[in-house]
DNA sequence: CCAGTGTGTCATAAG
DNA sequence: GCCTTATGACACACT
């Protein structure tokens, strides 16, 4: 992390002189004097700037501490750490733990209004306000950048994104870090009213020619940075450097924004998982400087600029990204790096475009290119055709669909509905099945409820009374005595009553009071479901309508029916105790139940197998709603997996707005570098015919004409200014 | 008649 | 060793 966040301090303070030079040679004497802010939170911010996720929560939750291994709950585990890993995989979202509190660390509104009110190339990242006001800022700064572009840099689509989630507390945090990022540009551009010589003699200290180590690149980047050290004064060099001493510092800026533009990626980096690296097996994807070098490359200048009417650097850099861009990180940043251009690739010439693919419901077109409908692409493609068209975009797919995702599941108004289908589709399970009226979980409320009925004695109590206290066992032993030689002539109006009527319950004192043993929410008393089943099919054949009809007492014959086969063998063998208190009298208590009553040794099996059978009966039914239970809560937290995967592809899409939006600023400022670039006759240089090349050594002002070979070699145009 | 569902029961393992 | 509980498997009734 050290050696990365080298990286960082690196080019930030590079950033720094970058910006702060910009403000020199653009004369933005109006710039706010802002103090300089603390680098570390540039360094924090990018690495710092995305939400910390939750997943470390759900796993404290899921890591299965405490779960008995024979608990249902460990399958809920195990699913859900599954379901979880899935959801995972489901994206290639990295989030760090650490960004967004970095990010909210300051926070100057002030700055912000000052920012999107000063003109010139203030880096007003702000989307604070409204959406309005970023685009108002942006097309202002890029007016005020000394361009006359009439490109607008609209972002009118924003208001889409925006509104996704305007309460969103987390936009709102995203939105203050854009605001700072905002405030530090701004000043970072701001603070400088210091001259050229100024400026390069604390280029020269900050970064002692040669003595960066993190120019340590290997291939074409050590072997520039050689040739350029050796041939410091080359012919075309000095001819340059002799006459544009601005120009000069322009050049090293650009090497400048390179380094931004690769710690942005960085970022991107953190984001995406090194998954996605595989995407760069483009054969014009020789490293990960030429994808590095593609995005500052495809910067598609304004229609109208100061300098270049025709040209964008789009297509100025081409030659030099395809091989010869120096890299200022190690391959396997760059590796991952390179990709991310294509999540953030700007497409500043066609204000329509970026209004149509923000407008649109597909994000995909966001980062698409835009067609060649713009003069620059127009006059200049032919020329140099970009190398990297079918890496970005066959690297965009990925980035595409993951946004389309995005959309799907994260920005969809129908989200909540869509992630519900998405459930019950992937799931394949059903919660109406706990819901079913036979389901124990129902049943267990009005489990009591079939010992009573509103029709019937308040004495009555049939087995099945699970879980009772012993005191109202007592009671219930009392009735339930009775009830075994006289229960009949109410069973069947019991056996009709509903038991998933609580209601029936209220009213009957000797079953309001009881315990209910709510181990499992209670099962089904033993009795119970038989009950209901034996009274359905009762009535099903037609015998309570029978009943009914005949205004008779139920039959002897179906009250038997209506019985449990160890019922009507209690009965049939005159065990002088009801089921329920076999089942459910303690063991104890059981046992001088049995020594108070002479039974034969038939009896005395027969009940041991009524209260194995009962209490399996009960464990059974226990044991189905656990899996109900389990199966409705591996629903939730498939929901809420689902949830948290929109949330965070949402977050996903706010940082890839704000890296967007600074990375416009980032072509506009190179857009006025260039601009600002002289020749020994104080003529601008000529957009078509050079364009701008970052490497360790600084921005080089490379003629067009050179080919990419010629590019690396030292005899090129050096307009590094020296450092 | 068949499939799905709910329930009871048995066998078994484990506490 | 007994009791209880949990659970898979099976059968049966019912829809």
């Amino acid at each position: 992390m050290l050696y990365l966040k080298k990286y960082f301090t690196e080019g930030l303070i590079q950033f720094t002189i970058l910006l702060s030079l910009i403000g020199v040679r653009l004369d933005l004497d109006t710039y706010l004097n802002n103090q300089l802010p603390p680098l570390h939170e540039i360094i924090l911010g990018p690495s710092s700037a995305y939400t910390q996720t939750q997943f470390h929560n759900l796993r404290n939750t899921l890591d299965g501490y405490g779960i008995h291994p024979k608990s249902v709950d460990l399958d809920h585990f195990f699913a859900t750490r599954r379901l979880l890993n899935q959801v995972r995989s489901l994206d290639h979202l990295r989030v760090p733990s650490t960004e967004l509190s970095a990010w909210l660390v300051h926070r100057d509104p002030e700055t912000v209004v000052s920012a999107t009110s000063q003109s010139g190339p203030s880096i007003a990242l702000d989307n604070g306000g409204s959406l309005e006001d970023v685009n108002n800022s942006d097309a202002s700064a890029m007016r005020g950048a000394g361009s006359a572009s009439e490109t607008t840099y609209s972002l009118s689509g924003e208001d889409s994104l925006g509104a996704v989630a305007p309460e969103d507390s987390q936009e709102q945090g995203e939105r203050e870090s854009s605001d700072d990022l905002s405030k530090e540009l701004t000043s970072l551009g701001a603070q400088t009213s210091l001259s050229m010589q100024e400026c390069l003699r604390l280029l020269e200290a900050t970064f002692p020619f040669g003595e960066e180590p993190e120019f340590q690149a290997t291939g074409p980047t050590s072997q520039l940075r050689d040739s350029t050290e050796e041939t410091p004064t080359t012919s075309q060099g000095i001819a340059l450097q002799a006459t544009l001493s601005q120009s000069d510092t322009p050049l090293d800026l650009e090497q400048q924004w390179q380094d931004i533009m690769s710690i942005m990626e960085l970022q991107d980096m953190e984001v995406n998982t090194a998954e996605n690296v595989t995407m760069n097996d483009d054969p014009n994807n020789n490293n990960a400087s030429t994808t590095e070098s593609a995005t500052i490359g495809s910067f598609e200048l304004p229609q109208s600029t100061l300098i270049n009417q025709d040209v964008s650097l789009h297509q100025a850099s081409l030659p030099s990204c395809s091989q010869d861009f120096p890299t200022l990180f190690n391959p396997e940043l760059d590796s991952t790096v390179g990709q991310q251009p294509t999540l953030v690739r700007l497409s500043s010439s066609n204000s329509s475009n970026i209004n149509s693919t923000f407008g649109a419901t597909n994000l995909t077109g966001l980062f698409l290119p835009p067609p060649l409908n713009s003069t620059t692409n127009l006059t200049t493609t032919p020329v140099l055709p970009d190398p990297f068209s079918s890496l970005l975009e066959e690297s965009m797919l990925d980035e595409i669909s993951l946004l389309d995702l995005a959309m799907e599941e994260g920005f969809s108004q129908d989200q909540a509905s869509q992630l519900k289908d998405e459930l019950d589709s992937d799931s394949g399970l059903s919660l109406d099945s706990s819901h079913s009226p036979a389901s124990p979980s129902n049943s267990e409320t009005s489990c009591s409820s079939a010992a009573s009925s509103s029709s019937t004695s308040a004495t009555f109590s049939e087995e099945g009374a699970v879980g009772y206290s012993t005191d109202s066992e007592a009671a219930a032993a009392e009735a339930e005595e009775g009830a075994v030689g006289g229960y009949q002539p109410e069973y069947s109006k019991l056996c009709r009553m509903s038991y998933q009527d609580p209601s029936q319950f209220h009213g009957i004192p000797q079953l309001e009071n009881v315990n209910h043993n709510h181990t499992y929410n209670l099962p089904l008393p033993s009795s119970y479901s038989e009950r209901s089943q034996l009274s359905a099919s009762c009535s099903k054949k037609g015998r309570d309508k029978q009943m009914q009809q005949t205004k008779l007492q139920p039959p002897q014959d179906c009250m038997d029916r209506q019985s449990s086969r160890d019922e009507r063998r209690a009965r049939a063998m005159d065990i002088p105790f009801s089921n329920d208190k076999i089942i459910n009298l303690p063991v104890e208590e059981f046992n001088e139940l049995l020594a108070k009553h002479h039974l034969n040794e038939d009896q005395l099996a027969l009940i041991r197998d009524i209260r194995r059978r009962g209490k399996n009966k009960m464990a059974a039914q226990n044991c189905r709603k656990r899996k109900l239970d389990t199966i409705m809560k591996l629903e939730q937290g498939v929901q809420d997996l689902q949830r948290e995967k929109a949330h965070l592809l949402k977050e996903k899409m706010e940082y890839c707005k704000c890296i967007r939006q600074t990375k416009q600023k980032v072509q506009s400022l190179s857009q006025e570098l260039f601009a600002q670039l002289r020749d020994e006759e104080g003529r601008p240089y000529s957009a078509s015919e050079y364009f701008l090349q970052y490497g360790p050594d600084g921005v080089l002002l490379m003629p067009r004409n050179m080919s990419t070979e010629q590019s690396n070699k030292p005899e090129k145009k050096q307009k590094d200014k020296k450092k």
